[in-house]
Parts: structure tokens; sequence; C-alpha cells
DNA sequence: CTTCGCGTTGGTATCGTTAACAGTTCGTCG
DNA sequence: CGACGAACTGTTAACGATACCAACGCGAAG
């Protein structure tokens, strides 16, 4: 015996049918005792184990228990802690997880996703990248399942779990506002993905609400390596009129601008991280759950793959700011009004 | 049409057979243009996708184009770099991966293992839980290609792509003694795992080789949440004779104690860290690269996949003793020899 | 004009499993 | 004592793709 055994080599060592074997390794339909035993004694000797490619060939109606994640980085601490959390989710329903990265890029997302579901994946989980998500239709159309994390897929209709980016970067903003800042710097990722464009959102709408002008010379976008936001900050700070206070968009930016802020510039960063509480000054963050975004989105996702044919749905979960002194230093307008 | 259209869907659709379309999808064997262009039209109209299962049971000997992948926990930064670099080198080679963390959970581990050979994996990418790994033979007998990184396997004569873990550790140990340390504490995870029985042996090889005999009361196993550590940490510092300084085993455990840990102890943690330059003070460390060990981890499954027989090689990768700044902070005996 | 060979195409069997159906052997009941 | 159902087991035909072989048409060579 040279590569797997196969049913029929069980069947013959036990000297019954492929279907019986398949019965008793199922525990499906009825057999004898006496023969279920021989059946089983020979799959230990040979050590057979059920072939899941031709098992779900035949049985194309039923789930693969297969599902696909697709993230823009595994090895982003947000992404990673994404993608426990639904391996976790997929692990108790019985189903094993492909995993991708798109490294943000919409051609690579689509191999990807062709990759997986030419194997039949039930669902998918992705952080979509930029760009139109059209081209999941037709997946969709054959009845794989979509749910969308952390962002929203331009473009398709699917289940979304994701956070009031907004909101939350608007009284992050608000909130330095009311230390006495006026002069507040936005340290942007990629703008054309939903999560940025939405967090840039926030910001313009908190200083529009505070009667601040927005100063373009303030706004970096478009930062994605680590010497690029130090760059770019210490250009900012160099400038005429430097900021006082600045916000990341995410926190690899945060990261990077860490390097090289003085503690003097109020900073507040999108996520947190460890030792955060650690750094002087501790730095204030706008925290979110990755785990609860990702196990929410599983059980949307499996829920789906279990029939569930209610119109899509977005999900909003909550965020935290976390003021632990960063966020807290004072601006040059500190104490005037309130 | 409700489901995924199939070859013979498109071979009716462009009048020929379904060997044809095969042909054309392929690339393989010889079609006349004009047909190859109707079918590709077909492939086309029909949204038609190539079923891997299907491709994959019938061409037996031929490799599934799908590995797996398993660590502890992939939320874990370190772990969180090996997927990022393993799924990076899979994609090129054309290969998609399977994920999952065993959670340093021998059966659990067991249970992944058993998921993703039952779906003809080509080969596995692992970080061996604690306990034997003698279970993963048949499964080796049966074609599946195995490489452990960051850890050996006990009980499988397997490849694997490791760091010098005592070496490094030793390092790391006569530095602080360098600094005048005699009192070092050790924080240790889980010993059962291979990868922290090394270090702890480095650990202990550091101190014989200075003379200084080792206090039982200054070494703490088996600390997995970052409470435990925290607990840890606070008992050993309000000891009658407490340590001078302190060695993590890992990252997380650096992180736990990081939170309680007064500046006067001399520290150093295994693995880098991101922001470890900007706590006060910075944090010296035992830096391996993941990124390389994975990526090393990879070629060699992929070599082995396409059929390289040579025996199992154990690599070892370079380590770094970063030296920042809580790891020379000096101890009682600073300057009296060196 | 036959034959050879090449380029092109189709038919058939098969990968490993299971759904559907068909048969077998019982014990039991009228 | 024959019939009927229940429990058990086997046979056949798929799932979707491809390896292998056969057959076709057609131009070139003899």
């Amino acid at each position: 015996m040279v590569g797997r055994p196969t049913m029929k080599d069980v069947a013959a060592e036990a000297g019954v049918s492929a279907m019986t074997v398949s019965r008793v390794v199922n525990g499906a339909g009825s057999v004898a005792p006496r023969t279920a035993a021989r059946v089983e004694a020979a799959v230990r000797k040979l050590g057979y184990q059920r072939d899941e490619l031709a098992r779900q060939l035949r049985r194309a109606d039923q789930p693969s228990r297969t599902i696909g994640l697709l993230v823009d980085n595994v090895a982003d601490p947000f992404m990673a802690a994404v993608a426990s959390a639904a391996e976790d989710v997929a692990r108790r329903r019985g189903s094993v997880v492909l995993i991708g990265s798109s490294r943000a890029d919409p051609r690579r997302e689509r191999e990807v996703v062709a990759a997986f579901t030419a194997r039949r994946v039930d669902g998918l989980i992705l952080t979509p990248a930029a760009g139109s998500h059209r081209f999941l239709r037709p997946a969709q159309a054959q009845g794989t399942k979509i749910v969308c994390v952390d962002r929203a897929a331009p473009g398709l209709d699917a289940d979304a779990v994701v956070v009031d980016n907004r909101a939350a970067v608007e009284e992050a903003v608000r909130h330095l506002i009311a230390h006495g800042h006026r002069r507040i710097g936005y340290l942007g990722g990629r703008q054309d993905i939903w999560t940025n464009g939405e967090r840039h959102q926030g910001y313009r709408t908190a200083l529009q609400g505070a009667g601040i002008a927005a100063d373009p010379g303030l706004v970096r976008h478009g930062l994605r390596s680590a010497p690029s936001v130090v760059e770019a900050v210490t250009a900012l700070l160099a400038s005429a009129e430097p900021p006082t206070a600045l916000l990341a968009d995410n926190e690899h930016l945060a990261f990077g601008a860490l390097t090289v802020l003085p503690p003097r510039i109020a900073f507040i960063a999108f996520d947190d991280f460890p030792l955060a509480e650690r750094l002087t000054p501790p730095v204030t963050v706008i925290a979110q759950d990755p785990v609860a975004l990702a196990t929410t989105a599983a059980h949307l996702l499996f829920a789906r793959i279990q029939g569930d044919t209610s119109p899509p749905r977005t999900l909003v979960m909550p965020t935290e700011l976390i003021r632990r002194g960063s966020g807290e230093v004072p601006g040059p307008y500190a104490g005037r009004r309130d």
C-alpha cells in the first residue's frame, strides 16, 4: 500500500462492501454490531481516513465545511486577532479555514477569492480591499455566502460587521478640541479603503462642528510604510504652523508616529495595542474589539450557510475612547472655555 | 442554472465535448483556435470555474496545491508573522493555505491535522504543541510532507527551522551577569513546549558557567495568562531576596511583566516587539526573524512537495541580542570584575 | 489513388464517496 | 406454516474532472 487507503481497501480487509464501510464511518444507517466492529478494526489497522474531497464531490448539496478568510495582511495585529477569532468559531462549527492576504491589492484579492471558490468554500469572511466588489456577485449567486468585517464592500450586497468609525474619530477629535487643541494633524492610510475614508470624514465633521477651518497642510494621506509616517510627522512638526495634536488612522501608523513624536504633542491612535499604557505619556486610543467583530461575523456567516436568507445586515459594534494621557496633553487653548 | 456551471454545461454551450473544454481550460493538448475561442466565450458567458475538488480527486498523483499551517495561536504576533510569510510563499507557488490554531492543545492539534489531511493537503507547516508527535507518522508515510517551525517535534523525523534558543538565552544571561547581576529571575511559559525547555536550559547553563548557584525561588514556569505573570513578578520582587534582573521566555510574558516591572530591574525578553525602544527604559530583547523562519520553512516544504527526498534537516536561524537599555541596567556587582 | 501521419476531437473509464434502490436473512404474527 | 416487516448488506450510478485510447479529416508522400 503506497498511498492512502480507501474505503475499498477497508472493505476488502473487513470482508464487506464499500457501502457498509461508509455506513460505519459515518455512523448512519444500520450495521450489525459484529460487522461494525470488524470494519472499525480494519479502519484502525489500515489507518483509514475518509477523503473529504471525494465526499464533498458526491454530496454537492451539503456544505463543504470549509470557509475562506481574506484579510489585508495576517501579520497585522488587528487582522491576526480577527483571523484567530474566526478560526475559533469555524472549528467549533466543524469547519476549516482557508486563509489569504490581499495586501490591499484588488487583483490579488480576486485571485485568492477565485482559488477559494474553486475549492467550494461555503462562505467568505473578508476585509474588502479598495474598489468595487461587484466581481463577487457571481460567487454569491452560486451560493457562496459573504460577510465583510471591519469594512463594507462597495458594490456588494452582503452582511457586514463594522464599527462606527466616523463617530469614533469624531469623538476623539472633539476630545482633543476640548483639551485646547485647534491645530490637529491627521495621519491617514489609503483613503480609498472604506474604513479610512469614514475615519477621515469623522475628523472633518468634528472640526467643522467646532468651527475650525480644515487646514489641508495638517492632513497626510496614503501613508503606508513606517519611514513614510516618520517623514510625515517630522515634516508636520517642522512646518511653520505645526499641529499641537495628532491623530493616527490605524495601529500601523501609530507605531511609526510614536517612534518620533515628542511627548508635548497630543496623540490619539485608532486601535488599541499592548503596552500603550507603558509609553510616556501613555497612549490614548480608540479601541475596537477585533475578536468581537470577527466572532460576530463568523456567527453571521454560519447562520447564512445554514440557510438564513434574511436581507443582508450591517452590524455596528461599539468603540471606546480609552483616555491614558497622550490624548489629554493640553493644547494652547486649554482652559479658556471649559 | 442554479448551482455552479460544470464542464458539461460549457461543452453544451460551445457545442463540443467536455474533453475539449478541459483541454482549453488547462491550455494542454491541441485545440483548433476557432474551437478554443468558442469554448472561451462559453466559459465567460456561464462564469465557469474549474472545480478543484473534482480535479484533485481525479489527479490523485498530482499535488492538491493546498498546504496546512498549524500554529499555537494566530493572534500571537510571532505566529501571525509566520502565517503571513508562509501564506506569501504558498501564494507564489500557486497554493492555498488552510490555517488552524492548536492553542497548544495536543488533542486539538490532532483534530486539526486530521481535518487537513482529510482534505489532502500536500504538506504541513506546524509549530508542534507539547507531547510526542508520533501520531503524524502515518500521515507522513502517506506522503504528507511536514516541516516544523520554531520548534522541533519530539518523536517525529521531519525538517525543522528553528533558532538556537539555548545559545541565545545563554548569551542574554551572560550579558546580565556581565552587567553585575547574580540574582536573575526567569519567567517561563509551558516548559513542556520544546522551545521553552531549550530556553530554560540556556539559562541554567549560563548561570552554571558563571558559578552562580541556581535558585529555584527565582524561576517561575508555566505562566500563561497576563495576570499570572503580573502575580509572579510581584511575588518575586516582594520576596526576601528579590532578583535584580529578569528574563522573559516569550513576548506574551514580557508584555505582562512590563506592566508592573520597575525600571531599576534589568530586563530582557525573548522576541522583539514594536515600540520596545519607546519604553522607559527601552527594552533589550533577543530578536528572531519570524518572517525568515517561516519563509525558509515554506521553501523547504515546497521543495519536499516537489520531490526532494533528502534526509530531514534542521535549519538554525540566527538571533540577535538587541541592547536597548533594560538589559544594561547595572546590577549590584557592576564594575567589580569587568 | 492509396497510405501515412498529424492535428483535432470525442468516448470511456476512473478517482473515492454516497444516494437510491434492491436484495438477503431473520423473527414474528395471523 | 406462509407471509410480512425489520434489520442488515450489496449493487449501481452518479458527483466533475481528466488520462487514455480511438477515430476523424486532410494534406503530403509514394
